[in-house]
DNA sequence: GAAGCGGTTCCACATAGTGGAACTCCTCTA
DNA sequence: TAGAGGAGTTCCACTATGTGGAACCGCTTC
């Protein structure tokens, strides 16, 4: 639901770039006035500051407006901003090649799951995603294992507003059983996940815990279910158990997450 | 150089997030009210209006202003718009499995070099870098493969407002020579450089040429220089202008720039 | 050749945003 | 322990920014 702050262009600027997306990363002029309400000649001043920005960019070819590379720039600074990407990334190095699988670190943002780091396998049959990729919250280890350590309101908005929609044939819809699967991710501290988002994917999650003793990030291992193999998931939990509380202490959380 | 538009808030809005970098990626506000030379209300106003949007974030621990992960979503988004990306990355993918180095796309943005995808060799040591990354553009194969591309007017500009700075031993700093090893990499249709940018790098870039005819990206591979040998340079540029000609084929250009 | 539609420009008018002052809160020093 | 100083926060009379309908241009289709 868009908000309203006390600076109308900024919600106006979030509202021209959230209309483009992965289904439709390419609208007209007067289609993208019919989307948002605008008169043409008010979107079209609009549009052409942040061409001069290169927040936008228009091909002449076809007048279609598409989002600029200035955002691909801000996107890698803001994820590098933290610190958290550049220390995970040599230690997720190592998972993969202990694992052989990808390796993915994630964050919670509003009521979505976002990557900000991963790091592929080389093996020909893998989970491949890119960084920026946004996920709903309650399918997925890594996302499962975000959602339960979230407020408890946070956990009723998100199945409210959200909602549990079936991505895949194990998607869990039912916010009683989300509840209970949660509480278990909790209690063992980690996550697993097979065929909840993507058909033959399975993966494994766990929380990394920041200096506040809250969770910051998910780091977790993913792959096809035809390499699947109860011994193999066990292992990559305690991989990722290691690898999470490495990344811990080395942003300065007190023993790393693990009391 | 800022530029102003007719939506001044938009000009604002850009002053605001490119004030973070990689080299300061948190401000308070005092520090950036005095930065941009904005009165702390109304630079309040307008930061709290971005974090609401996730555009910004404030860590409340220490204050401090950085960038948010909306911008990583808009990022991945731009990136993807173009389609370029994605066809591009299984064919890197196939490039690094044959070379055992880092693959690299790259485009020309507003008198930089823009990354916007990589493929890194899981070889421990490596060139590495980030999505999103910018560079000089008179530096470094993929950058000078883009540069001799461009109009004469461009390069112009580039020589005049961004300057020819010394990045490393081999960086060429005289406008004269460059323009000559422009004019070499339009002939040769493939540019090579060692340690123009970073101390023991090496690598090879070509062109990828678009539907009417221009360079939109160039691909290049990188590696350390302890690896370089001429034959194994020979190979790669093959490879790149292989890989280069696929790509633009699929991009819809006549011929895959062949002429 | 004309109609229709998408994109572009202009300017009288309306709304959005400003920024200094006063305030609150926190930290540091005497 | 109290006061000073500085960072962050809020308010509202005032100023600057942005609006959007109309007219225009250019292109495509019938």
């Amino acid at each position: 639901m868009a908000k309203v702050t006390s600076v109308k262009t900024v919600d106006r600027l979030v509202a021209v770039l959230d209309s483009f997306s992965s289904e439709k990363p390419a609208w007209s002029l007067t289609e993208l006035s019919q989307q948002l309400g605008l008169p043409k000649s008010t979107l079209h001043r609009f549009l052409t500051a942040l061409e001069t920005h290169s927040i936008l960019r228009c091909d002449p070819r076809d007048k279609r407006w598409r989002l600029g590379y200035r955002l691909l720039i801000w996107g890698n600074l803001a994820a590098e901003s933290s610190g958290l990407r550049h220390i995970a990334r040599p230690i997720m190095e190592e998972l993969v090649a202990t694992t052989r699988e990808t390796a993915i670190l994630t964050v919670y943002h509003q009521q979505e799951v976002v990557c900000i780091e991963k790091v592929e396998t080389n093996h020909p049959v893998r989970m491949t995603l890119q960084v920026g990729t946004r996920r709903f919250p309650h399918a997925g280890a890594s996302s499962k294992v975000l959602m339960a350590y979230l407020p408890e309101e946070e956990v009723q908005a998100i199945i409210r507003e959200k909602g549990l929609p079936r991505l895949c044939v194990n998607t869990i819809t039912d916010p009683r059983r989300l509840r209970e699967e949660l509480a278990r991710i909790r209690e063992q501290g980690y996550a697993e996940s097979h065929e909840e988002t993507d058909l033959g994917a399975w993966g494994v999650a766990t929380p990394i815990f920041g200096p506040d003793g809250g969770v910051v990030a998910a780091i977790g291992v993913a792959g096809p279910r035809s390499r699947y193999t109860e011994q193999r998931a066990q292992e990559f939990v305690a991989l990722c158990r290691q690898a999470a509380h490495r990344i811990s202490v080395l942003i300065g959380a007190k023993q790393g997450g693990l009391e």
